[in-house]
DNA sequence: GTCAGTGTACTATGTAGGTATAACACTAGT
DNA sequence: ACTAGTGTTATACCTACATAGTACACTGAC
């Protein structure tokens, strides 16, 4: 419940949206510090992807101090794990922003316009959220 | 003028990002039914890319409707291409968007945090394309 | 007719991301 | 000691994307 299956309908690697995955349950305490991340396989499983996939994920956590690899054991959660996936989750977001933000002013859509069709579609993605049985108002994107 | 060079800042394939560039040109009336799309070679020299990328992007416009291929003239932008290309520029906005914003509910972020962070960046996003010289306080994302 | 400039097509090469599979080094529990 | 479960590393293979270079078919202007 804890970890969402990776999807197809985006242009982010895998091991990048699993590096989201992990701050974000870090950042908003789904895990504390001093306690384990699910093992390379384990993970690998819930997120219907290949070890390896999820084995590079762990070692940029690793690299950023999010994680500490304990050998024969798994991937301790650090102390500063939830200050650091803090401000990492931000960045995360702000990195994906841009381009996209970029891409809609030279579309000649106006700021005002582009937080209203933020706004709507995040009000949409809520609610699927709440009720995955029916899509909201959305019948073609294509 | 017209159109910006391709930036390495973001993870939608190139020909994409041409799709876009056209569509946004042609939604807000910067060209018009009945005239034609920079050559795909000159297209290249202006954006900085190899000349088959931009032959894919201008098949995929064709095959939308959006320019008529023309043998040794060029692309011709059709009668409807205002009204699909305004179409299609917020549905590209929207199938971008709607990952980003379901992994940043999933961050644990409220959807007043993330409007606010995206109003914020947004504004960032504006003084920094009317005044290239100096970046707005973004010293580091890393 | 010639020629420059169109779109189009093909082959080859390189890189990044992902999968599949296997092996290795280590730790904890028994 | 044994064993199961850790992280780690390595190889091979595949696909999508992008580049480089070349060639072909067509159009318009001269």
């Amino acid at each position: 419940m804890m970890w969402t299956p990776i999807g197809s309908d985006s242009t982010v690697p895998i091991y990048e949206q699993i590096i989201g995955q992990v701050v974000g349950v870090v950042a908003s305490g789904g895990l504390k510090p001093g306690e384990l991340l699910p093992s390379v396989r384990e993970m690998a499983g819930l997120l219907l992807v290949n070890p390896n996939t999820v084995a590079r994920a762990y070692g940029e956590l690793e690299r950023s101090g999010i994680v500490e690899s304990r050998r024969g054991t798994g991937m301790l959660i650090t102390p500063d794990a939830p200050q650091k996936s803090a401000e990492m989750r931000v960045a995360i977001l702000k990195d994906r922003l841009r381009p996209l933000l970029r891409d809609a002013l030279g579309y000649g859509l106006t700021a005002s316009e582009i937080n209203r069709l933020i706004e709507l579609e995040l009000a949409a993605t809520i609610v699927s959220k709440n009720h995955p049985k029916s899509k909201p108002a959305n019948p073609e994107t294509n």
